[in-house]
RNA sequence: GGAGAGGUGGCAGAGCGGUUGAAUGCGGCGGUCUCGAAAACCGUUGUGCGUGCAAACGUACCGGGGGUUCGAAUCCCCCCCUCUCCGCCA
């Protein structure tokens, strides 16, 4: 959500930016409704403040027994006149709302212009692609192994799931049992294990209502199934005031994620790389405005940890303007080596969103002290999507007789196994 | 699912149709006292929006939304949430 006092400041500045995301020019639009809702508030308080003020003089006269009748019908004619203004300000006030509420957020100086993700931008790299005698993508090694069923999945739910079993089953456990440790005994972060069924607003906090309701899952009560953790977790200050001194905080949860995958019939349609229903280890901070940008090269620092550790190569990019999510001002994209696909696969993303999911939450700060508060800043990355990291192991860890080892940090959380080996028929 | 109780300021807790943005206590802030502190005492202490250069003024807010009334924290209706008991259940 935008500050209108800021449009109104400098529309231009925001037109600019509006721009960046190619978008045309809003603010004079924007400021005509914002300029007569105003004038309308203005009239419909004069009103108001008649009506106060006659009102109280009846009680004044009641009370030493005189007659008010004069009064008394000029306040009950004043009536239709302030419903008309009270209906036309709410009317304007849901125009302007949901005017603002469907823009995207400013991106960040420093993010590229560009149309879509062949504009990305290239940061850094780290490990190099393994050779590999043959190369099989997971959904093959999965059947060869015998423990990734998608006929199964299929018969029990349709198109987009996936059913893992034995020491595959094992191992997407065992992955996120690792990352959890490592953000929480490493890098500070709260384990939270939230609902996964969320009301209205707390969707709408997080920038997905009302624009994206597509992508999502509607349970028959009116919740609805998460997309990712950060929605949960970042909602945990929605409506707060928090203490300045306990900002950072950092908190991860490993969720399933429900996505509806609208408009993404015909991609990546084999394997287990876009399914309706996924695990994933999330990473969300909440920090003070100043913070924020180094917040976020922490955090990206955090979910390459996690592929370093398991010895996965990958590189990090910087998505430009066109392919920069709607609340985010700057987002990092982690894409793992994938030598069944011969190409670098998101595995995870960080973003920024400054103060725009604060503004929709009304999350604020104050300092110690302090009289005023401020919105707070909002982070969020994937630290790391769990079934694509299994993919990535699968493939980057293949062996020629369809066996996968295991890299050394996951060995313990698999009883000690080396190699994933195909059950016996 | 059934029956009941309740949601008021940072917290606790009054108020139940007019001068109540809201008593009182706690907490916070400022001061007196003190070498300093504690205690005591005095004062002060909500948020959003609008108009205005400002000082200030206005307006809204007592879970949310409607309604009754000249006037609603107070009366009526709907919804949400919390708690207790019963039932069911992982």
């Amino acid at each position: 959500m935008h500050d209108i006092r800021l449009i109104r400041e400098n529309p231009q500045a925001f037109d600019a930016a509006m721009a960046r995301r190619g978008l045309d020019p809003l603010a004079a639009q924007i400021l005509q409704i914002d300029g007569s809702r105003r004038a309308t508030q203005t009239a419909m308080q004069e009103a108001q403040a008649r009506r106060n003020e006659a009102s109280k003089q009846v009680g004044e006269i009641k009370r030493t027994g005189g007659n008010a009748d004069t009064l008394m019908a000029e306040v009950t004619a004043l009536k239709d006149k302030m419903a008309e203004l009270e209906a036309k300000e709410k009317e304007l006030g849901t125009q302007l709302d949901g005017f603002l509420s469907g823009l995207p957020n400013r991106l960040a100086d420093e993010v590229p212009l560009g149309k879509d993700e062949t504009d990305n931008k290239e940061l850094r790299r780290h490990g190099t692609p393994p050779t590999l005698a043959a190369t099989k993508q997971h959904f093959e090694l999965g059947e060869e192994l015998g423990q990734m069923d998608f006929t199964n999945a299929a018969k029990l739910s349709g198109a987009r799931f996936t059913m893992l079993t034995g020491q595959l089953a094992r191992l997407e456990r065992a992955i996120g049992n690792f990352m959890l440790d490592l953000h929480t005994s490493e890098f500070g972060y709260t384990e939270v294990s939230p609902p996964l069924m969320v009301r209205d607003e707390i969707v709408y906090g997080t920038g997905q209502l009302p624009k994206f309701a597509e992508d999502l899952f509607r349970t028959t009560t009116g919740l609805w199934l998460i997309p990712t953790a950060e929605v949960p977790l970042t909602n945990i200050v929605n409506g707060d005031i928090i203490a300045a001194e306990k900002l950072p905080l950092r908190l991860t949860a490993r969720t399933p994620c429900f996505r509806s995958e609208a408009g993404s019939a015909g991609k990546d349609t084999r394997g287990m790389l876009r399914q309706h229903q996924f695990y994933k280890v999330e990473l969300v901070s909440i920090t003070a405005p100043e913070e924020s940008v180094a917040e976020h090269e922490r955090m990206t620092q955090c979910a390459e940890t996690v592929l370093k550790r398991l010895e996965i190569p990958f590189r990090t990019i910087v998505l430009c303007s066109g392919d920069t999510g709607f609340c985010s001002t700057k987002t990092y994209d982690i894409e793992a080596w994938l030598p069944g696909q011969n190409a670098y696969r998101e595995i995870s993303s960080c973003s920024n969103c400054g103060d725009f999911q604060a503004r929709r939450m009304n999350a604020r700060y104050r300092s110690a002290g302090e009289k005023n508060t401020s919105f707070v800043h909002t982070l969020n990355g994937s630290g790391l999507a769990i079934g694509r990291c299994l993919i990535a192991i699968m493939e980057n860890f293949q062996n020629p007789d369809g066996s996968v080892t295991l890299p050394a940090a996951l060995r313990p959380y698999m009883g000690g196994l080396e190699k994933i080996e195909a059950v016996k028929a």
